[in-house]
DNA sequence: TTGAAAGCGCTAACAT
DNA sequence: ATGTTAGCGCTTTCAA
């Protein structure tokens, strides 16, 4: 790479001094209109432009700020960091991204990495945000930070989806539709605060609502095909009539694999998701899932870090009840009190349920 | 924000100079033993971190490489930056980045800041190759860049689909089906080289193949519901008998709009898609679109990007035949020759001829 | 109106 | 083995 120009040939070139150049260049100070003249002609000529290294150190300020999430594969955080990022490049900051895929080792090394590159401020993702090593790193340096789909530690923002009382939403749901026996399947369980949290706000409102306590079935692998999971859960569980599965992609990869199984969604297994990607709505049958706006939290955290670091006020977190609703969906279908009553809720049904069928095609003409 | 120790800091609590420092920190000189502890509990206390920017300066290299993509909302564009990013990271390299939203403004803004910021090198999708100020102001500065997606003007490289080749394929796919009046769907046509050379190869195929020149429909908003355009562009041409969209998206947004139309897919019309995103594949009926892998050409990008860094040899980008395959799917079905040969194939039975006159009125009228 | 110089944090060459 | 210092590109006093 050529050896860029610096503000010295700019006022080699000029006939001048590096402080008139900046000043002229930075409209910061007096200069003859001859002077101008030169320097603009000279730094033209050069293709110059200032060195945000330079400045940095000068100022200690870097215009830059650091942007830790597990994976923007998700498009619940892709959404987020392009809400963040476009907040960022308004006010004139850059945004350095890091991907932890959900690993704690990746997290600290991201934070130690972006401390080390002076960021102004920080938003992220954490894995376990009450303990997390880097958070502290964070907190003890006194960084302008803000917190992202983690639930709020004490004294904390966190711009996040109520995940208990979301997953509480979607145990009504089920109760709504007189399912009793479900089951929640969950990615990263044991990584990711966000998964427990809404396997506790689950369990907890489906006891309330004299259900059973749901079947938890974990995996380990994105890319991996469900099936043969399903088919144990199932085995285990037969019981189940509705799953709910800690993210949407989740739910696709329980309904595909239902098909592969020849289990019909909705009128053997109802299933419903959480985060609310738009291709939910696009499919057939639609996703019943937990409607959140990720590009909203990604803008309000973005907005919140900036405050700090500007110390303007800060934007209002939403009520933790408008940070999610319930988007009713195909997936999910009512079951009758018929098939409750006489407890043949199986996993796999005599073919002909027909209530069951009667059942799906009035949900169906309700939309 | 607490004010961080710098080198200094440490030397005067260890009593010695900061090239001590510096060398035992960076073990990059001899030290004694015991000189070598103070130092160590020094920085212990302090919490100290050296600062990339003072190294910057003097190395006059940032570890840090500029990404710009048009959204990150769309998975290609996601799944290729996280690729990027963890080579990025595993070279020591962190990434910044920015999001144009197809925008030739934000674009060359985006370079320009990228540049002052002093980054190392640079991994882009631009909207058009051929006529980019933001490559040309990278070319101008020798800047190890790479680009992505974007068809590679001469003496480039860039990682991308081979689009011209992969439309050719949708023709094809489409002329095995049988079918012979099809449209191609594009969004923002007009700022993206990708839709455009979609466009023409899978044109001059269909010349080839022997059907008719495809009808286009540009739609300009993603959130837009297409219902509205369907119907008109069906109206239009009655004689298409599938389209291709070019993207997945779109291709899902078709197919949706098509149901509440009550047209349905396959059966009166047949949609092929572009991209291969993962849901593709877990809906009902699944996706036929042209399959890519976004990650394998982010990671690709990058590290071309490092090796123009270190001067060490580019990996091979891949053969342009395999960037893309196609995919069958069910969202396309083949049309029997009976249909074909009394030309009764039309998106809308007769009945409907009266209101799609209507439709078609208002349609040239409203524009 | 302009320039000289200090200093931001760091590394490396040079002295001791 | 350790310290001193120049210099990376810039802004900002302070003098002229």
């Amino acid at each position: 790479m050529r050896q860029a120009a610096t503000i010295k040939d700019v006022g080699q070139r000029a006939g001048c001094g590096v402080a008139t150049v900046s000043r002229v260049l930075n409209n910061t100070g007096p200069a003859s209109a001859k002077m101008r003249e030169r320097v603009l002609a000279a730094a033209d000529a050069l293709d110059f432009q200032f060195s945000e290294v330079g400045r940095s150190l000068q100022s200690s300020t870097t215009r830059t700020i650091g942007c830790v999430v597990p994976s923007i594969e998700n498009p619940v955080y892709a959404d987020a960091v392009q809400g963040a990022q476009a907040v960022f490049v308004n006010a004139g900051y850059q945004m350095l991204l890091t991907c932890t895929n959900y690993s704690a080792d990746a997290e600290i090394h991201a934070v130690r990495t972006l401390i080390a590159k002076q960021v102004d401020g920080m938003l992220l993702t954490v894995g376990d945000a009450q303990n997390s090593e880097g958070l502290n790193l964070i907190r003890r340096r006194q960084l302008p930070h803000s917190l992202l789909f983690n639930a709020a530690p004490a004294g904390q923002t966190s711009w996040s989806v109520d995940d208990h009382a979301a997953a509480a939403a979607v145990a009504d749901a089920f109760a709504k539709n007189n399912h009793v026996h479900t089951g929640f399947l969950a990615l990263n369980f044991l990584s990711s605060d966000r998964a427990r949290r809404r396997f506790e706000g689950f369990a907890e409102r489906c006891m309330q609502n004299g259900m059973t306590p749901p079947a938890l079935l974990e995996v380990d692998d994105d890319g991996l095909d469900l099936t043969a999971h399903l088919h144990g859960f199932l085995e285990d569980h037969p019981e189940l009539t509705g799953i709910f599965a800690s993210n949407d992609f989740l739910a696709f990869a329980v309904i595909r694999s239902a098909r592969k199984l020849s289990i019909d969604v909705p009128r053997d297994l109802s299933i419903v998701g959480f985060d609310g990607i738009k291709v939910g709505q696009m499919v057939e049958p639609s996703l019943a899932t937990i409607a959140t706006t990720p590009r909203v939290l990604g803008t309000g955290a973005g907005k919140t870090v900036l405050s700090m670091i500007d110390g303007s006020a800060p934007p209002n977190v939403p009520q933790k009840e408008q940070t999610f609703s319930f988007r009713a969906g195909g997936s999910l279908a009512p079951l009758t009190a018929e098939s409750k009553d006489d407890g043949k809720v199986a996993a796999f049904p005599p073919s002909n349920d027909q209530t069951r069928k009667t059942a799906k095609i009035q949900q169906e003409r309700s939309k």
